[in-house]
DNA sequence: ATGCCGACAGGATGTCGA
């Protein structure tokens, strides 16, 4: 199975970049970040005419993720535990049966969290926290299951250009980096890095002073996969070339082949 | 050192992203 993840920065400004990317690439599930819509007004229709099911947690303007799968989606739960008064739409669970067996997948839009020291930062790093304790829970579950999205953190050096244009932004922080490897700690594997050892892969390239054609990009859109569904990994790669297509979103897809 | 670009809401230009 096919699972992707796609910080498409608005579906409704995005929809025929979107649906072209799926008639070409065809993949079985997609999860989606900033979608910047409601729920009712997602485009629902395009992706069912092209044969998907649609779980939506959206908000105005703002945020919002959904998952697209070819398979019905089950078990839909919106909205990451914790944080009580947090009406970020930032995470969606499904779960999803495969002609093998069952994946959870799940839709990840962690706060940008800049400028740091302010309470957009302590925000990212107690949302992280949250993710965290989600993340363990799952994993007493001993099933296949993605945490996918767009994380907001750029792991290590190597993950981006230019080390040092990153020191004082808050995905680079040490704190940030930190919130993330103790998720990846609890025994959430990082499925581009048990794929591919090469630096210098980016998922993201400003639409400013031509990040993208000097290649300067970051890598913050991960899959973090749970001990049995790194069992069934079969690949794990960057859609590279969606950035070069005309009204690209500036984050182009990752995605796993995984045995379910 | 700052803006560069792009989406959004709303109807000019400020907010947000990363």
């Amino acid at each position: 199975m096919k699972i992707a993840t796609w910080n498409v920065n608005s579906v409704k400004a995005r929809l025929e970049t979107v649906t072209a990317w799926l008639k070409d690439f065809g993949p079985d599930v997609v999860c989606l970040q900033e979608i910047k819509c409601t729920d009712d007004t997602f485009p629902r229709a395009a992706f069912e005419d092209l044969g998907y099911n649609c779980a939506v947690h959206g908000q105005k303007t703002y945020n919002g993720v959904a998952i697209l799968s070819t398979r019905p989606l089950e078990d839909v739960t919106p909205r990451l535990p914790g944080g009580d008064g947090d009406e970020h739409a930032r995470y969606l669970e499904a779960v999803v049966t495969g002609d093998k067996g069952v994946i959870r997948v799940v839709s990840i839009y962690a706060p940008n969290g800049n400028p740091i020291g302010t309470e957009k930062f302590e925000y990212k790093l107690k949302w992280l926290e949250r993710l965290r304790d989600r993340a363990a829970e799952l994993l007493t579950f001993e099933e296949p299951a993605a945490l996918m999205g767009d994380f907001n953190v750029i792991p290590e050096s190597d993950d981006c250009h230019d080390p040092a244009a990153w020191m004082n932004d808050a995905l680079f922080q040490p704190e940030s980096r930190a919130a993330l490897r103790r998720v990846e700690n609890l025994g959430w594997q990082d499925a581009f890095r048990a794929c591919n050892v090469q630096p210098n892969k980016y998922t993201f390239w400003d639409y400013q002073a031509g990040a993208w054609q000097k290649d300067h990009g970051i890598r913050i859109d991960l899959v973090l996969l749970s001990p049995q569904a790194l069992d069934r990994l079969k690949t794990c790669a960057i859609e590279k070339r969606v950035r070069g297509w005309d009204k690209p979103s500036d984050h182009v897809p990752v995605w796993c082949e995984i045995e379910v």
